[in-house]
DNA sequence: AGAATAGTGTCTATGAGACAGTATGAG
DNA sequence: CTCATACTGTCTCATAGACACTATTCT
């Protein structure tokens, strides 16, 4: 059998799907959105679309990104990061025979993590999208089985549930949680994001000090702010370093 | 824009390719064949073929990896695992508009890891497959640039290049690195394993020390051997744990 | 005996977690 | 004043890394 022949191929269609994640009012938040249509007409389901004919999997990731939330992200696999961009990374690709009734359908899935938006901004309709707690989320799917009303469409609560344990796991090692910040933040913001998305405690004692104390992680800017209460803290950017060593580990291991 | 058109999608051809890595003495290889067509031909590239219209993802990726290397792999979305079974698992996505310059062709990669094998199975022809040493085909990229004939064909150097760094951090936080070892083995020849995946020397009696004292990473199956030379060695199997806590650091942080 | 590998013990530096205590603002 | 948050210091325990030493086999 060749390797590649041209006219042997069975036809898929491409799209990419969006795990969108913010953190609002000490809440791990997803972007979802309403279908309009069969099949699941009327259930929550991951932002997504087609990938167009000349598009590369991460630009078509930017594009949905922008067209759901108004963000700018990165394109993956390009370099440049503007300023308000939101982190945007390949999550994992779905493609099981029967995932869509209609067709066989293969979706890329994006993780997306932004700080938290004023409201969703649905193409027109008002009722159409929304923030939604993960942990409501995957309680629904986990309680009522994948067939209730309320359960995510497709086998989009799987992809959830990737993208959140994946955005768990890489705050760990890495200085993504400060993609949920603004572009200025305090420690004690920074460590609500922490306890937020790992739905944990920490001690704000021993999270400054290793927070400030890990080189390259963050950069003071000489400001600071009381938005939060209480003696005036710090303000800072992210700096350059993308890989933390020595790690933030989760508590109760 | 209804989501899903189905007349409207652009069509794409699916196929897998398989990172398939191995240690062969002392040095991280991976499986690579001879293109036998254009393009690239002649050029080597990484296994893989075309998604078959009933077939899930991990399953043409397990069907590939027996066609080349007669191992057997779980369907990383299944979950029986046999017993000579390598490890399998989804690696990433690459779908740039032009890596076929023939047609729109996404490739779900697939990153597996297998104890040292006999010999390549060719489908017939001899000199058609090998084990590359990683470093020879990473640094062929590097410095003859990806046009050279020695490079591989299509993005595959990439692709490599990605699976090559996810086999080296997955082993720091779980029990991978066993699925590199036959089914008894040593704590020397595990060593050996990740001295051979990360290019660095270990402390044999530190390595002991940790690996023993880590919780459910290894069972003694009450044999030993000296296959290895010197004082006979414990043989272990792999034990139930697959993240490891605490995990195996990579040393020079 | 000498070489090679396996395995144990011991010391030290570092970091995580617990927690006392001080600093600075708002009401 | 009280209360909330920010920040610093100190103690203890666990672990990583360095390395001395013993054990067992082969040539």
């Amino acid at each position: 059998m060749p390797p590649y022949d041209p006219s042997a191929f069975p036809p898929f269609a491409v799209t990419v799907d969006l795990v969108v994640l913010t953190v609002r009012s000490h809440a791990l938040c997803t972007l979802v959105v309403r279908r309009g249509e069969e099949p699941f007409q009327g259930r929550w389901a991951l932002p997504g679309g087609f990938v167009r004919d000349d598009e590369d999997l991460g630009a078509a990731a930017a594009r949905e990104l922008a067209e759901e939330t108004g963000l700018c992200a990165h394109d993956p696999s390009a370099a440049s990061v503007p300023d308000n961009g939101a982190h945007l990374e390949q999550l994992a690709t779905y493609g099981a025979p029967k995932r869509d009734p209609r067709m066989r359908v293969v979706s890329v899935a994006h993780l997306a993590l932004a700080p938290d938006l004023p409201a969703p901004r649905p193409g027109g309709d008002a009722n159409s999208a929304r923030w939604a707690p993960v942990e409501e989320l995957l309680d629904q799917a986990r309680a009522a089985g994948p067939d209730s009303p309320d359960a995510l469409a497709f086998d989009h609560a799987q992809i959830l549930s990737d993208g959140v344990e994946r955005a768990r796991s890489k705050i760990e090692y890495s200085s993504l949680a400060t993609a949920f910040c603004p572009p200025e933040f305090t420690v004690g913001e920074l460590r609500r994001v922490y306890e937020a998305v790992w739905g944990v405690s920490l001690d704000p004692r021993n999270f400054h000090r290793k927070v400030t104390g890990t080189p390259g992680f963050l950069v003071p800017t000489g400001g600071t702010t009381t938005r939060q209460g209480g003696r005036p803290a710090q303000l800072f950017r992210a700096g350059g370093a993308t890989l933390l060593n020595p790690p933030m580990l989760r508590p109760e291991v």
